[in-house]
Order: structure tokens, then sequence, then C-alpha cells
DNA sequence: CTGAAAGCGCTTACAG
DNA sequence: CTGAAAGCGCTTACAG
């Protein structure tokens, strides 16, 4: 064996004296080694540095012990939350993490399967609005490619998948604000092709029926899950002489930008004007007053989805569907209503 | 070829009715192949969605085409912005990038082997505290693993890196509250275990000596480069009855901590206390007021970094080493200092 | 309990 | 310009 060269599994079998067969049985766990045979071989790789060729065992066995995650970028919070949640489950296994960001996912739908494929993927984790796109729901299901979704709306027959009520916990947070006297409640939508948007907003327009209050057209504005939107359309909904006296942002960053927009136009949060996020996402507690959201477990739903994904690549049993609760977190963000 | 099974170079090689040899070169952009040759190959392996399969070219090059990128996990906003500039390079490329945070660097530095190698990366890029942990850089370099690092302090000798000018960007933060009139700038310093906490405290440390303005030791405090500990350590600065004026946090994320502190004590930013930040993060824009900071191109390092990285592995000419400017980015929280 | 043979899907080195 | 053979480092299927 040269200087700088890998051990591989005839360097171990030569050494052990043994064949190349006992030593990946020794490796793989498989029965039939004795003891001592066992220990002898795992003595010879630890001072030889052996470690098996993953890309060895990749080719014969078909597969790479790699998973994809997909997501589009809107928040980091999100994405690094994303990521923790399915490295939490893969630590400690062969299996690795490839992170394909994509700039938007409509751009790549048509060529999905390149992707994954001279990826050398396993399989992929979707996230939204990738979990409901229907060209890559269709070509990964029609090449039986192994994917799992997170928060996907529609078409729950293809696969496991985590999902939460949208629609539940955007009905819970505009009671929160009408039980504090809010009868003018704006609301800034998320990325129209994400589909979270109109669960969110179904839940807000069926409280605030529920509540007799009548849904105005000029207090739903269009963001994009991104700050600097949140920013804009909060500065639309604050310029206007008759302004709503809460906004319920669809994401904890656009809630932000509206806390940045009643700063510079010197409105008192929540005194004036009531803000509340969705996400519990790390910015949540970092902008001032802190925001009251939803607290969604992206982590766990991440953790989970990988999980489920692994069982279908090794063919054990799990779950179809894994759902997670969501909660109301108050903070200072959001007060009675101001008197009229 | 059955329902399912990946289209193999054979499968091509067959129906273009060439050996699979030629089918290798036209993939591979290798010369010696006729036009003619090369259209009919192409037609077949479109028809086919033939995908070369890169585990077996990983098997036969010994090599994975991974790369990995460490890192421990204080903002993520940084973070995403390092995953950013290393995809930006590897973009349209063979390469994938495997992510691998880890809790602590220093709790894998002895296994640094096994876990790259296990994993199969072709090589790492390693970004602080990593880049400057002796026992990481003495195990890959000793095992020939190909590495860069970002920002590293010490042994410039180990192969190619990128850097900025950590104390030199301290130094003109610091000169710039100096030229605002505070003459009380608190410090709060990051992770002991990052090298740019010291090179940062130089840099605050010699602008304070070059204007004549005596240091104090209480003036500083040590944060974790974590929004929670610059909180905290803003809150033991402010909770002096002979408080500074300003505090230069190390990085923007303890800076934010700062400003939650001042606005939690009812101080008002910048009338009252100016305070700056480090990175230019995505956070800087996001607290209210605005932050001012020293922007940082980790986008660009990560970037440069991961092209150096690629470029020894192609065994193709590369710098030694990439310097990035950083810049003044003066915004709302920093103002002059309030008379005594 | 242990091992020899075949093969995963490619590329390298060589021959023509 | 094109191809047949060998081999990368493992596991599967089989034999003993």
């Amino acid at each position: 064996m040269e200087l700088g060269r890998r051990a591989t599994i005839i360097d171990v079998a030569r050494e052990a004296d043994v064949s190349i067969k006992t030593v990946s049985r020794v490796f793989n766990d498989a029965p039939n080694v004795t003891q001592k045979t066992r220990d002898k071989v795992m003595k010879v790789a630890t001072a030889l540095h052996y470690h098996p060729n993953v890309v060895a065992q990749g080719l014969v066995g078909r597969r790479s012990y790699l998973l994809g995650l997909f997501y589009e970028n809107p928040s980091p919070n999100y994405v690094v939350e994303l990521q923790q949640g399915a490295l939490k489950r893969l630590h400690g296994e062969k299996y690795r993490l490839v992170v394909l960001p994509v700039e938007q996912v409509s751009a790549i739908a048509d060529n999905i399967l390149s992707l994954v494929r001279s990826a050398a993927l396993d399989g992929v984790v979707l996230t939204p609005p990738a979990s409901d796109h229907p060209v890559i729901l269709e070509k990964l299901t029609a090449a039986h490619f192994p994917f799992v979704r997170i928060a996907p709306t529609r078409a729950p027959e293809l696969g496991p998948h985590t999902i939460t009520d949208d629609v539940g916990a955007a009905r819970m947070m505009t009671e929160y604000l009408l039980s504090l006297g809010h009868r003018r409640i704006a609301m800034i939508k998320g990325d129209p092709t994400h589909p979270s948007s109109e669960a969110r907003l179904l839940g807000y327009s069926s409280a605030l029926a529920a509540a007799g209050v009548p849904m105005r057209l000029d207090d739903i504005e269009q963001g994009m899950f991104t700050f600097d939107s949140g920013l804009e359309a909060a500065k639309r909904l604050l310029a206007r002489a008759d302004r709503p006296t809460a906004i319920f942002a669809q994401n904890d960053d656009m809630a932000a930008g509206a806390i940045m927009a009643a700063h510079d136009m010197g409105i008192e949060v929540p005194a004036q004007l009531s803000i509340a996020g969705f996400d519990d996402s790390a910015i949540a507690r970092i902008v001032w007053p802190r925001l009251t959201t939803i607290h969604q477990p992206v982590f766990d739903m991440a953790r989970d989805a990988t999980a489920l994904l692994v069982a279908m690549l090794e063919k054990k049993p799990h779950e179809g569907v894994i759902q997670h609760p969501v909660t109301l977190v108050t903070r200072q963000s959001t007060g009675p209503a101001p008197a009229a």
C-alpha cells in the first residue's frame, strides 16, 4: 500500500489473513463470523484506517446514499431549520445531505429527473412549493423516483408526507386578533405560487366571517415571503388615511418588514398597530417589539420527512402522513385595538 | 431494458450500434469521434434518458465529485450566504455540495479523517474556527486530503485560502465611532475559539491607542456570536451607572441583541447609544434602527474558496491567496456621541 | 463459519 | 477514428 492511498477491503483481508468477503461481513454486521475473526479484522482495519468506500458500495447496491433537499430560498431562518431537521435524522447514518436551493421551482420542473439522476440521488425531500408542483410530482412518480413531501396541500395519495393545519393556524391567529378588539385586520399574503398562501387566506377569511366582520379586499396586500416585500406591502397599507389596526403577515420575514415600515412611519407597535407573523422562525425574537406569531415546527417536519424517506429507501414500515401541531405564540407586537 | 431501470452506457452503445468506449468519448467531449457518430449517440442517449452514472465514474476515477462544507452554526444568515457562495461556483458542474454543520469544531477534530472518508468527499471547505484548528489542519495535511480555508489567521503555507483584513476592518469601525465623538466605546467579543475575535479586538485596541483614548477592560464583554449572547452582554454593559456611549459588537447577530437590550431598557439608539456590528448579514437591515456594520463578502469568499478547491482537484492553476475587501456601511444605529 | 466468482457502470491504457 | 480488455472496491449469489 503506497503512501497517501486509502486502504481497501483487499488490504484489510490480506493483513488479517481472511477473504474480502469476511471483511465485508464484519463491516456489515452480517452473521456467521466468529467473534475472534471479527476482532482480528477490526484490529487490522483500525490500524490501516480502513473505511468502506461508499462509492463502490453504491455502485453494486445501485444507490448513492445521497439525499437531496429541494427548496426555494425566501428566508435564511427557515432554510437553516429545514437543513438542521433533515440532518438530525441523518446523523450517524451512511446517508449524506445534498442541498439543492433553486431560484424558482417552476424553472427546474421540466428537468427534475435529469437533476436528481445526474446528482445520483437516492431520494429527495420536497418543500413548498415543489411539494405541490404538478410537473415535478408527475415526473418523479412516473419514474418511480423516491420522494417525500413537506406540507403538500394536494394529491395526498402520492406518497408519505408531513403536514400542519395551515388553515386552522391562520384562523387561530385571526381569532386572537379579533379577541383583542381589532375589526380592521389586514393580511399580507405570501408568494402566490406557494399553496400555503391560499390556505392561510382561507383561515383568515373564515375567522372573519364567523365573527361577522366583513372582509375588505383592499386590506389584502400581496407579498413574496421576503422582508422587503413585507416592508413595501405594509407601507401601502399604512399610507392610507383609513388604515387597519392590525396586520397579519403570512410569514415572519414579512411581519418583520411590516414592523420596519411602522418604525419608519413613526407608528407605534403595538399601541397604534398590532402586527402578527407566521412560522416562529429566529427572526421573531430578533425584531422589536418581539413578534406574536404561529409556531410552525419546521425542524420537526424536516426531521420526520427525512425519516420517512429513509424508511422508504430501506423498505421499512412507516407512516403515510405525519401531522405536526401548530401553536399560537403571543409576544409584544400585538395588543388591544386602539380606541376609535 | 426493464421499466424503471436507468439506462446504462451499454444500452446506449447497443442502440447506437457503437462500443461503450465511443459513448464514453461523446459524453466526455473526448476527441476522435466523427460528428455523425456523436450525433447518433446523443440522439439515442436522449431518447433513453441516459445520464452517466456518477457513482461508477467515481469508482474508476477514485473520486466522488462531492465537496464538503464545514461550519459551526452561530448565524443562519452567515450560513446561508456561505452555502450560496459555494453553490454559485458549483452550478452546472458535476460537483455537489454536502453540508456538514457541527456543534463544535473541536469535538470532531480527532475524527476529521473518518468523517471525510466515510462521506467519500473529494475535498472540503473549512470555515472559522475549523480553518485554524491545529489538529484538523495537521490531520488533513498528513493524509494529503484536499482542503481550502476561508479566513484563516495562521499557517498560510497550508494551502490556498481566502482572507479579509479583520484587524483593519475593526480599526476602521472604531475610528468611525471615534470620529463621531465617542470616547467610551465598548466591545462585545465573539466566541473565543474563533480567531477573528482576537483580530477584531486588536483592530479596536489599536485604533483607540492611536487616538490616545485609554482602553478600559470593563468595556470588553464576552459574547458567543449569537443574538442571545449579545443581548446578555449588552445588558451587563448598560446596567452600569457609568455606561459606554457606543457598543461595537463583533458580529451583526450580537449587535442585534444589543439593540434589543437597549429597546428593553428604554435607551434610545442612536441618540443615547450608538451600536455597530460586523458582517453586514441580512439581519443588519432587519433590525431597527438599521445597523451600521462592516460589510464582509461572505458570499464571495465562499464562492472563491470553492473555486480554489475545484481548481486544486482538477490540477488546474490557481491563486494561493485571494483577499477580499471589506467596507464600512453606515446606517441608522450610530450617531454623534451624546453630550456629557 | 468461510471463501471464490461474477458483476455493478463506468474509464484507462492499449491496440488497430 | 473506433473498440476489446482490464480494473476501480465493493456486494450478491452460490458453494463448501
